[in-house]
DNA sequence: GTGAAAGCGCTAACAT
DNA sequence: ATGTTAGCGCTTTCAC
């Protein structure tokens, strides 16, 4: 039992009270081999009784090298992103990999200021969302020589690593699924903010779908801040206010899609006959509900379990690489599941 | 335009591309004041020429101060914990400490290992959830040497600092409105997890509140995983399936509850005559539902906030320190919202 | 298998 | 306002 010491331990103290060399100690206890199981002993009790904990900055600054993987997304309001958070802590389990999170709040400024941060710890390796960002930051990202992985987008060009899936395309494959299934006066419910790029690039694929098909967005309801069920009840009664006869809402994500379902159910409306609805992300919680809300999966643990893996060095190419030497590039293939909410179709 | 270098830029590079000594180079890039204005921008501007970024990592060692804070959680599945790193995050926005995020999967032996990890980095500080931790990670952090902010909860003995609420007493608050509603046949529904001890606590509060009115729980049903719309329908069902005179569902939180609430409003059940629901944390997902949920606001986003103030030295000792010396204890008093589905009560 | 010396890239403490 | 010196606590490298 250790009195309450102010100055913290070193390996000094765990070699002093061993009679092993600092040298031997720091052996045993990064875990190295060549060390006699006898030494091993003792030192491991010393260093147990003493309470030390190793210092990784010092560490860190004599062998260059860090266990951290820094992790940018733009929000943790948005369930989506800690379950990617989630997915790469569990594929850094037992790889000696460290996941640090930062948030970025949409902003490529503030992002460039946590990445500035991040990089200044020197980590393994660095996952962001999206490919936008700031000069500098994919400047300083070249320059890092650590592995770089950017999630969840793949419309456009990569550093290095790229994993997720095409925005674009899935709002296409959402303006064939609608039209398909016979809707033809369609309208669109989604967040205003400018720098959600992946919102963004949906919005555009499904605009440039329904085009192919002679067809065009009809209404648009547009909000600020975060996503909830209360916002798409209010965007729903405000769109169909604005435009009474729309036979099919998209809404930019699930969260505000189960929240217009279920508005419109209360009100009687006969889904998805009298009005089609598609959300977007595969949450969980269309399950919940009476009804279960189309939808376009993200792939988002998928995602992170590759993201991960990439940077631990253990990602088995599942696809040929294509941008940078070196570089992945995964194109994950989102499936829309038409659930309760669109009418049958091929 | 700097070319691929491979070896890192140091700051003696800073040094000689600006003609400036390394230690004032330091100053420049540390914001300190005592640096004329033209040799800060000429420093500025090599060090951005270059791309230089610092290294913390040598700065750490030498200063023996590091600007981060570990933050650890049970898990990113639960909406509440995000919530809770949220609120941390922007309450440390602009203090220059840098919050970092560990998950222990309500294991103390995993939180014990994170914990490790952390200290290894000599952070400023370090919140985590809850008052259960294993021996060697309380005395770890009894001897780190820097303030501890145990979060979430407050029924039990605190190593530094404490905020949060009483889940005890915000079981008995659940007990005293349902009987006072008129409730006697009282079901509960909640996770089997043993280690989420608030669930376990908040169970307890109830059981005591209903006891002190002669009454108890008839019925439970457990389950295991994470929490979700659907499993709290599968759950409604099978609880009234065993007990079907139930009057009262009171819900580990509010997730399950709201599932509950959607399943019975389907089948037509007369919510709050026939049968009241109480749920547990005021997430915002009450909102979506024509009916609102009942539920005890577990005060996250404030939790937050307080404890990011403690680290940082900015709390205003809202509550005098009643714990450790120097240590604050701060108990935040939880609201019950009666919503739609409780029968009115004093 | 173990130890001694050198130094990682910065900053504290003291000059000047 | 700026420079010099001496480490911070570990790991690398090389001896033994």
């Amino acid at each position: 039992m250790a009195s309450k010491t102010r100055r913290p331990l070193t390996l000094r103290d765990v070699s002093e009270a061993s009679g092993v060399s600092e040298m031997t100690v720091s052996r045993v206890l990064r875990g190295r081999e060549e060390v006699s199981p006898g030494t091993r002993e003792r030192v491991l009790a010393a260093a147990r009784a003493l309470g030390y904990v190793p210092n990784k900055i010092a560490g860190g600054l004599a062998s260059q090298r860090v266990n951290l993987v820094g992790v940018i997304v733009p929000s943790l309001s948005n369930l989506v992103f800690p379950e990617v958070l989630a997915a790469i802590a569990d594929e850094l389990e037992d790889t000696g990999l460290q996941p640090v999170f930062g948030i970025s709040r949409y902003s490529a400024e503030r992002e460039e200021n946590v990445l500035y941060e991040m990089l200044s710890w020197r980590p393994s390796g660095i996952i962001l969302a999206g490919l936008e960002h700031t000069d500098l930051s994919r400047a300083m990202l070249a320059k890092a020589g650590v592995p770089v992985v950017e999630i969840m987008d793949v419309d456009g060009e990569g550093i290095d690593s790229v994993v997720g899936i095409s925005h674009r395309a899935a709002g296409r494959m959402i303006a064939d699924a609608v039209v398909a299934a016979g809707y033809r006066r369609i309208g669109f419910l989604g967040t205003k903010m400018p720098d959600d790029h992946r919102a963004r690039k949906r919005l555009e694929g499904l605009q440039a779908g329904l085009a192919a098909h002679g067809l065009a967005v009809l209404a648009t309801e547009h909000y600020e801040g975060g996503s909830s069920l209360a916002k798409g009840r209010e965007m729903t009664q405000a769109i169909l206010a604005q435009c009474p006869d729309l036979d099919c809402l998209v809404y930019s994500n699930d969260m505000i899609g189960v929240g217009g379902l279920l508005w419109l159910m209360e009100r009687g409306v006969d889904i998805p006959n009298e009005i089609g609805l598609v959300g977007f992300n595969g949450l969980e919680i269309r399950a919940g509900v009476q009804k279960r809300l189309a939808s376009v999966d993200a792939c988002r643990r998928e995602i992170g379990r590759i993201a991960a893996q990439i940077i631990a060095g253990k990602h088995s190419a599942l696809a040929a690489p294509q941008t940078t030497v070196g570089g992945h590039r995964i194109v994950l293939e989102p499936r829309l599941d038409p659930g309760d909410t669109l009418r049958p179709f091929v």
